[in-house]
DNA sequence: GCTTGACCTCAAGTTTGCTTGAGGTTTTAC
DNA sequence: GTAAAACCTCAAGCAAACTTGAGGTCAAGC
């Protein structure tokens, strides 16, 4: 009868967290497995969550969308409360952390895009002189027909 | 004896080629079996490349870099004559339309790091307001204990 | 009180992009 | 002319992030 309570102390079966989180039951099965999230049991041995528990899935999903791996994420969860709602210093902490990540991912993507506008229409992606190309193959510049590399 | 050449017509081994292009053999052996490259046979069985298959790798190494699954690269090679050098032409249609994935991926991100900024030190992340949230989640504001829903 | 939908566990399957290994052949180098 | 290095094929393995399926239990509605 826990589900009488006020609805701070109501929980959700699997189903109903992962429709409202929008993720499927297998996917918390999946987290649950993989130690990023767990699960209260009714004496039927069904998972029951705490309301808090959508926020943390929340948090998983929007990790996610930074580019993160799970077990990234795992690490970065375990810094918050496993079943309270995390204080706004947790928070902080972790969002900006992903925040540096995401900032330096968009950087990489944002240097390719720029080499990449450098060389439409050149389309050399020359051993010695494109940026595209990795700089270890300047490496490969010796031996016989050196001199006709850039062209190929 | 076409090893005897001038270099433009000098093929290179399969180990040569991936020490050049910095991959695997391996990698080479599977982008075959996925149609991305093709080889000459030697009378032993052997792969032989031509010297330009050398930069159809270095575009499919600068494919990937910009998150380019195989599977449509291979679509995108298909455009690419198949042991030539592509045309000016080629190159700039194919590189323009990746770096317009690339500038989608980008502005993906920024948008994303952009609502971890403005959350910050607010750790909210509400069912109706928090623009990290997934807006379908505010279907889920129904029911008894909406009202405490964004607490949660 | 019974049917039905939601749940449970555990194992296996899926996709992407390769790598590793087994068992055997070709080339190259001395 | 032979030993070692490089190559060949095909099958299986790996990691991530889940999904699907089999076989069985729980709970809720009528």
């Amino acid at each position: 009868m826990p589900d009488t309570c006020p609805s701070a102390f109501q929980t959700l079966s699997v189903g109903e967290l992962a429709k409202r989180a929008g993720v499927a039951v297998s996917a918390l099965h999946f987290y649950e497995a993989k130690g990023l999230i767990r699960s209260l049991r009714t004496e039927g041995n069904q998972r029951r969550y705490p309301r808090g528990m959508l926020r943390r899935v929340a948090v998983i999903k929007v990790a996610q969308r930074t580019g993160m791996p799970l077990n990234e994420i795992k690490q970065a969860l375990a810094a918050l409360p496993d079943d309270r709602a995390p204080s706004q210093e947790n928070w902080r902490d972790l969002s900006a952390a992903w925040r540096d990540d995401l900032d330096a991912r968009i950087r990489r993507l944002t240097q390719l895009r720029d080499q990449l506008d450098g060389c439409i229409g050149c389309g050399c992606l020359s051993l010695t002189a494109c940026p595209l190309r990795n700089p270890d193959d300047a490496l490969a510049a010796q031996g016989p027909g050196a001199r006709l590399l850039d062209e190929i």
